[in-house]
DNA sequence: CAGTGGTCTAGACCACGGT
DNA sequence: CCGTGGTCTAGACCACTGG
């Protein structure tokens, strides 16, 4: 059964992209109209609109009113990372997730905190510091601060049973975060609770979270030696 | 002068995340259908699926025939990293950009390679390593194999002038890549090329691309000291 | 089976930005 | 000015899936 189906948007941006592969509308060439297009797949216009829309997002072409559409020179790479809360991450490989607090204070936020934040004068926080295991096997370090004039429920959890990132998402919707990559050296502190010499590289995210403008967190998370995080696009 | 302009896919987009944001529409919940929301905003179905199809990409929301739509429980948190080629990089910090090949070997590809790969079999291959500096301080140790069955140019391109990355996306349009971020130490070559003594703990970036199935490139991209990557969303 | 989202259409008007 | 993409509409049919 050889189905006669209506050209899907899907159909044409796949197309496109075969060209763009086969070097048909080399990088930097000017792609025909969308009418024109539209005419050649006999589809809506809509429908290319569609296809194109999804490559422009994808950072494949490029488009301008007036000027038309063009095949990006030097294509930037989106690389999309999906971040869970560690429970998740952790029973994703299959393994028992355990979780421990470590330390729980209740303090003014330090400058450092407040610089990173934006915010001036004194702010309430909680000082958390708490440990991921998977299979009993230590697997991340958090240190979390949570800014308590943002979420003041926070002031009477105690944390013990439920970890702060999973707390948080379950209170906070959703959120604007900016979220950083890096290497670190294990310290002492780190080094005792991932169970790896001092000195040892490991690699940390750090993320810091607003919600509807406000500061809600800062955490650090830095995980057991050897890990890494991957994707693909 | 209030226009009262026709309602756009993002005043929709928009006040949907605003009730869900004041928990008007709690995680968990059912939202109205498509046809609802559209006579409540007046507007089109389109303009409502539009709206919600974006939500739903990032995140925000799930939906299913039938069973209709949901605020996520626990959104995955969505982080894009854009990765361009390192002279970009470099440039964007204002910084001077230089590069500097260090050594180029044609070679069979080693065995660790071609598992990574998927490939059995001899696979000739060249293997570049090169320096990539920011106002003259080093900033990028590059080491990378270049499968010359899928790319035979390379084999008599001397990259001594162009750096292999910025060779290589004009020549393969697009592709697909398996991108991994993890720390690691300097050993004795990182130490020497990034200007850090051995030990220190070193953010790096691998790369695997294909194009069109066929194996084009593997890197390994190390930093200098404390550098880190970073994105909101 | 029937409700809900998924998509396509044909047409219209708008908005940006070269010429 | 006017060509090109950006968006909205009203309607239609399709496809998945829960009951």
């Amino acid at each position: 059964m050889t189905q006669t189906r209506k050209t899907s948007f899907q159909d044409v941006r796949d197309a496109v992209i075969r060209r763009i592969q086969d070097q048909e509308w080399p990088q930097g060439s000017l792609l025909p109209t969308e009418l024109e297009l539209a005419e050649e797949f006999g589809c809506a216009r809509a429908t290319v609109n569609r296809a194109l829309r999804e490559l422009a997002e994808r950072g494949i072409i490029d488009r301008k009113r007036k000027s038309g559409t063009r095949v990006c020179v030097a294509p930037v790479k989106q690389a999309k990372f999906e971040i869970a809360v560690t429970r998740h991450t952790v029973e994703e490989t299959n393994a028992q997730y355990r979780y421990s607090l470590v330390d729980r204070k209740q303090l003014e936020a330090p400058e450092w905190l407040r610089a990173r934040l934006g915010l001036g004068g004194v702010q309430p926080a909680l000082h958390l510091r708490s440990m991921h295991y998977a299979d009993n096997q230590p697997f991340q370090y958090e240190d979390r601060w949570i800014m308590l004039d943002t979420v003041p429920d926070a002031e009477t959890e105690n944390f013990e049973i439920i970890a702060p990132g999973e707390w948080l998402v379950s209170r906070v919707p959703f959120s604007d975060a900016e979220i950083v990559f890096s290497a670190c050296a294990a310290d002492e502190t780190l080094g005792r609770f991932l169970g790896t010499p001092t000195g040892t590289p490991l690699f940390q995210v750090e993320r810091t979270t607003w919600f509807q403008g406000q500061p809600v967190t800062y955490v650090r998370l830095t995980f057991q030696p050897g890990y890494s995080m991957s994707t693909r696009y």
